[in-house]
DNA sequence: TATTGTTATACTCTATAACTATA
DNA sequence: TATAGTTATAGAGTATAACAATA
């Protein structure tokens, strides 16, 4: 008589919607979205990213990523500039605010993360995290929440 | 310079969105979508289940379980019997074969689980991950993931 | 001919608000 | 007056398919 709470599963991903919802609620008062936190990270590795890359990493498709990126642009935290090897491409950049902003969100992720385990737990628990993660061959920083599926949650991360 | 992968936080919402996203796609050939699998799990407890307590239960608005319990009884799946104590409502009861149904669920669940990890590793996230959901305030059985939410996933669990 | 970015249209799902019947 | 179930309407969000510019 096995309860949902019994399952490594269950308790997984009820943990893990739990944890994305509270930081999707925690990034309101920066007005960012998951999905833009996610894309302000992979931008900030800096290079010429193209909005397909960008999309195609992230698991957004390209026509979503258009709305994203004119978001940020309009708010200053981003910005298409010439791609320099390809004319019909743009070269998505962080600006130094949206960089900022990338801090401040951060801070928040560094919180969250504290305030889920003690110290020696959450070492554990991470340890065993990237084992199973490993095993399921997930993809680093590939968050497959963030895709558009058929109405995915725009708050969960 | 913390890459996504170092966050408990973040590999915690990454593995329990593709765990969740698979249990979703192996539930597939059951036609059971993962909200009716919570259905059904809290059903089989017996009782007299009222629409408003199973969508209370689970997070899901009172006009969306009609929809859902519509059709788990099309498909015999479950049924609306009179309440024996208010005749506003219905109670919703389990029958034989969604018993049996959800049988076949669990044993998929079953599998999920077994695959997550080497049977030392699993018992030992099992630990932490209950420790971080009372640290957390989850209540048991109570799926995040399943609520309606502007848009939320109706293929993750 | 394929690909990048963009836009428009159709579809799916939820939120809100009503309504009936009971309490 | 409040609550259980139901239904209808409107809204948010995505998928699909087109398009122009470039490869």
């Amino acid at each position: 008589m096995s309860s949902l709470t019994d399952r490594p599963s269950f308790l997984l991903s009820q943990l893990g919607f739990h944890v994305a919802a509270e930081f999707g609620r925690r990034l309101e008062p920066l007005d960012l979205r998951p999905r833009q936190f996610g894309m302000l990270t992979y931008l900030s590795a800096g290079g010429n990213v193209t909005q397909q890359e960008l999309g195609a990493r992230l698991g957004i498709h390209r026509n979503v990523v258009v709305g994203l990126i004119d978001d940020l642009e309009r708010r200053g935290l981003a910005e298409r500039r010439k791609h320099p090897d390809d004319r019909r491409a743009h070269a998505v950049r962080l600006t130094d605010l949206g960089r900022e902003l990338l801090g401040h969100a951060e801070r928040i992720a560094d919180e969250l993360d504290a305030e889920l385990l003690g110290d020696d737990d959450r070492q554990a628990l991470l340890h065993l995290l990237h084992r199973a993660a490993a095993r399921a061959g997930l993809q680093h920083g590939v968050h497959p929440g963030l895709q558009a599926g058929p109405g995915n949650a725009p708050g969960a991360c």
